[in-house]
DNA sequence: GGCTGTGTTCAATAATAATTGAACCTTAAG
DNA sequence: CTTAAGGTTCAATTATTATTGAACACAGCC
């Protein structure tokens, strides 16, 4: 693919390419398609809202791609509409504060498979009934109050960490 | 693709296969291929070490990403290798604490990323002088500061995080 | 009404990542 | 020395995920 603006020429577009870059990394860290750290990253470079086709003119990228990654942000809450200019356009800002979007993440993505694992785990105790082998039951069940002692944890830990990273 | 063991007829092996689907889901929320997650999963619910061929047998996965597959979770910390019988065989097992596979998952995917946008951020400072127009210099100056700050934040919060969720 | 600009949806396609399998290395046994 | 079993590597293949683009809605304008 080819952005449509290969050769910046002036010092902010590469300052911009800089910052975009840096999301692009940014997001693929944490497992979320690279577009969606292209489009937030030109949105937080830029001091102007911005159109869905000022994104797809700077990044090159579909109408369709535009308009996905525009929903996953602002389903996150890294990304909000916002007026300017009475257009029949949409416009949109980032918003700066990270934490919303490491925030969204961790509601949208972390939370549900969490929680799914746990209600496995609430199964699984169920289930253990039925080992006949004491010893083998034994073990099984060692490990699986492993599994819930770490994974309430992880409940635990995750509104700390937002509240730490939140500026 | 097809495990050895689809129909698991005891309730011992009807447990493993539940434990191990927990590891699947597991890792994918934090990236990592899934058969890290199954070949975890098998060693966790196993009281005794295996050999790589059992879990060739167990998975029905193929002898490369068998040897893959260990070789990425001893890189993490999460299985080693253990004397178990004068075989000729290694056999390994399964560090059931899982700040290991965290901890390690910190360490080779999340660290360096940190460090190379923390580069990248150093490298847009320098080159901010260039940028004539003082308003959106400014701009782009607090836009930056932010990023820096708050990957500050980032890098301080892991080792918290991994002394917090260790076992 | 018909037309145009803006935005969404989703099946088809392209790009990316994981898995395989064949070639290869090493070691120990015969 | 030869053979075979255990293990590794990596190019080729397959599966998965992301992106596209064409069809579709929904305004507002003429």
């Amino acid at each position: 693919m080819m952005n449509a603006d290969d050769n910046p020429s002036t010092e902010a577009e590469m300052i911009d390419d800089r910052i975009l870059s840096f999301f692009q990394d940014g997001v693929r860290m944490i497992g979320l398609p690279k577009s969606l750290g292209e489009i937030y990253g030109v949105l937080y470079a830029s001091p102007k809202p911005m159109t869905m086709q000022d994104l797809i003119n700077r990044l090159g990228i579909s109408k369709g791609s535009a308009s996905q990654g525009l929903k996953m942000l602002r389903t996150l809450g890294a990304v909000r509409q916002v007026d300017y200019r009475d257009d029949r356009k949409t416009y949109f800002e980032a918003d700066v504060e990270l934490k919303k979007l490491v925030g969204g993440f961790i509601r949208e993505e972390i939370r549900p498979h969490l929680k799914s694992g746990q209600d496995k785990l609430a199964r699984l105790e169920r289930e253990l009934d039925k080992v006949d082998d004491p010893e083998l039951k034994a073990f099984y069940e060692e490990r699986i109050q492993r599994l819930g002692r770490w994974s309430g944890k992880a409940n635990l830990v995750l509104p700390l960490l937002q509240k730490f990273l939140g500026e």
